[in-house]
DNA sequence: GCGACAG
DNA sequence: ATCTTGTCGC
């Protein structure tokens, strides 16, 4: 069976611009062991109602370096038109995470990003080419891909090694390599805050049981290693901080937008209902 | 053929 | 992505 000519549409339109990827650290912060001069990073996620697969929230968030407070926020509902498939995220999502970025430089240049972390892969990606890297390349920004989940590809899956990579890093607090049957690193996978809230109860079960790893790659314009240092230097909870506030800030969006119109909505015609009870019994 | 599949 | 409460512990 054929792909569907939309997705080769898109294949084409990935290839086209995938010949503006960097994978190089370009600024002078990040050959800083302590990114000196690194003031401002961002974070950008999409939110979704539950049964409702074309309205979305788009946020980009701002946040200070290496404080991590938040300096700028936009929430925005946009209509989503292109599917949800796996290998094809950027197609959907990435066209309002650009007019996001395009507004902050437009409203507030001071505040512009100097990276952005992006929910979903760079590199780790089917073709090489994942959200983090589209967004990069139509943003000229330096962009991290930051995934909860194992994007299998190039080999990589969740198996028997995989689970053994990450007991091995929660021991160590490290990270592992994402190395696929090409040889070639993908990505790392990182686990720098364990959850332990239940290492009483089941104090041997918890190493295979605790918190999964995040899965980092490069977007655009920027080392592996650097990415990795700089994700882990935004952690405070599992999810690094510029994306964990996008998210629930977007979450927080939908969710007073579905409660609005419950708000302003009149009260029922009580007295109609109340006639028509009478008349049944009435004419009962 | 069946299963897998970032958000 | 989303559906979902309480609960146990520091």
């Amino acid at each position: 069976m054929a792909a569907p000519p939309e997705r080769r549409c898109w294949e084409r339109e990935q290839a086209r611009l995938k010949a503006g990827v960097v994978e190089q650290d370009t600024e002078e912060w990040q050959k800083d062991p302590n990114f000196t001069g690194l003031e401002r990073v961002g974070g950008v996620d999409l939110s979704y109602i539950k049964g409702d697969d074309t309205s979305a929230c788009a946020s980009l968030v701002v946040l200070s370096y290496p404080a991590l407070q938040v300096l700028y926020e936009d929430c925005r509902m946009v209509a989503v038109t292109a599917p949800y498939v796996a290998g094809f995220l950027a197609f959907r999502e990435v066209p309002f995470l650009v007019e996001a970025v395009q507004r902050l430089q437009q409203e507030e240049p001071k505040l512009r990003p100097q990276v952005l972390l992006v929910d979903g892969n760079g590199l780790l990606h089917h073709r090489g080419f994942g959200v983090a890297c589209h967004l990069g390349v139509l943003t000229d920004l330096p962009c991290i891909g930051v995934a909860k989940n194992l994007l299998q590809v190039d080999g990589l899956a969740r198996d028997e090694l995989h689970r053994e990579q990450i007991r091995s890093l929660q021991r160590s607090g490290d990270t592992f390599p994402l190395t696929g049957t090409s040889g070639r690193v993908l990505g790392m996978g990182a686990c720098w805050v364990l959850d332990l809230s239940f290492l009483n109860a089941q104090v041997l079960r918890s190493y295979n049981n605790s918190s999964k790893p995040l899965y980092i790659s490069v977007g655009h314009r920027v080392s592996l290693d650097t990415a990795v240092r700089l994700v882990r230097s935004c952690c405070r909870y599992r999810v690094p901080e510029p994306i964990r506030q996008a998210d629930i800030r977007s979450r927080e969006y939908i969710r007073k937008q579905l409660c609005a119109p419950l708000e302003v909505r009149p009260a029922r015609p009580e007295s109609s209902k109340k006639e028509a009870e009478l008349e049944d019994e009435s004419d009962a």
